[in-house]
DNA sequence: GATCCATTACTCGGATAATACATGTCCGAGTATTTGCGG
DNA sequence: CCGCAAATACTCGGACATGTATTATCCGAGTAATGGATC
């Protein structure tokens, strides 16, 4: 799994925390000592998911596009890595001497079945936490805004 | 998610549909239209998990080390994947202007044990299943054992 | 005819290339700010 | 002193290298079967 997620989760905690002025990417960068210009396209992808809106020009960056609240685990997720299949059937059973052999299939490979069932139980897991619920544990000290926020100038 | 995941899969299903006697790996690989010498990496992973076991010299193969009830998905992904950790943590609340402010960090990362929970969820999906579910719905047609039999000899 | 042994052919096993994807970097398009000029 | 316009500096946005992990391939080590020679 890409590690752009990680980067994409902590950025949105700390935009959050600023509030709702832009911030650039290199300053969100530096937060976290990240390659600027590679977070950079990490928050490009989180404007076309609509998760965050990008202000161009001097004293521009980027603000969050909704509350926490509404800001789920798997919408980073997606956001980031696209296509979310953890699991891609490639149909090897219509290949080979089986393929062959065998009459078009009817159904779907029960195996693809078997694993987008775990992959279902991942997906309801990362829909059912917000961002807010990992707001809550990590920033209940006052010291911790604080530190961001003077990290962000 | 790596590809061998679904060979594996397809190819410990086809090794139960078969019997005791120990199948190569270039009968296995041609019953799917595989690359022969890759699926023989994918078994030798499984036989270093103990899923099935190897038999050198001429009519020699792989053949099950257990029975299918006692194989889970979660083992064959462990077998292949080896480290199954879909989300690593890099910690990079403790990098940057943000990790020299804070004091170091006494808990786990909240970001970290939020995706966390969301893993377990997909690996207890993976633990519930066994390889026997899957026959029971895949090969519920004798048409099906038939053809692979004559498929591999 | 049975037994033993050397040969043989076939299989696994791991070391070795080719490829695709994630990671990291760079420069151009666009805009709000700033600065200088004219009224 | 105020309004306007041109220059400017700073930001996003996407196109371009690099590193790493997956995918694919090859050849050697080891073993059971095989064939022949011997008792």
């Amino acid at each position: 799994m890409s590690k752009g997620v990680e980067w994409a989760l902590h950025t949105l905690l700390n935009l959050d925390v600023v509030g709702g002025g832009p911030v650039g990417s290199a300053q969100l960068a530096e937060a976290h000592g990240l390659s600027p210009s590679y977070l950079n396209k990490q928050l490009q992808l989180l404007a076309r998911a609509e998760l965050v809106v990008s202000v161009p020009g001097p004293r521009g960056g980027f603000r969050l596009a909704k509350p926490l609240e509404a800001i789920t685990l798997l919408d980073v997720v997606e956001a980031i890595e696209g296509g979310t299949e953890l699991f891609h059937c490639t149909e090897i059973r219509c290949g080979g001497k089986i393929g062959e052999l065998s009459p078009p299939p009817t159904g779907r490979c029960a195996v693809n079945a078997a694993m987008r069932r775990a992959e279902e139980a991942w997906h309801q897991a990362l829909a059912a936490q917000s961002l807010a619920d990992i707001r809550t544990e990590l920033t209940a000290s006052p010291l911790v805004r604080q530190v961001v926020r003077s990290a962000l100038n």
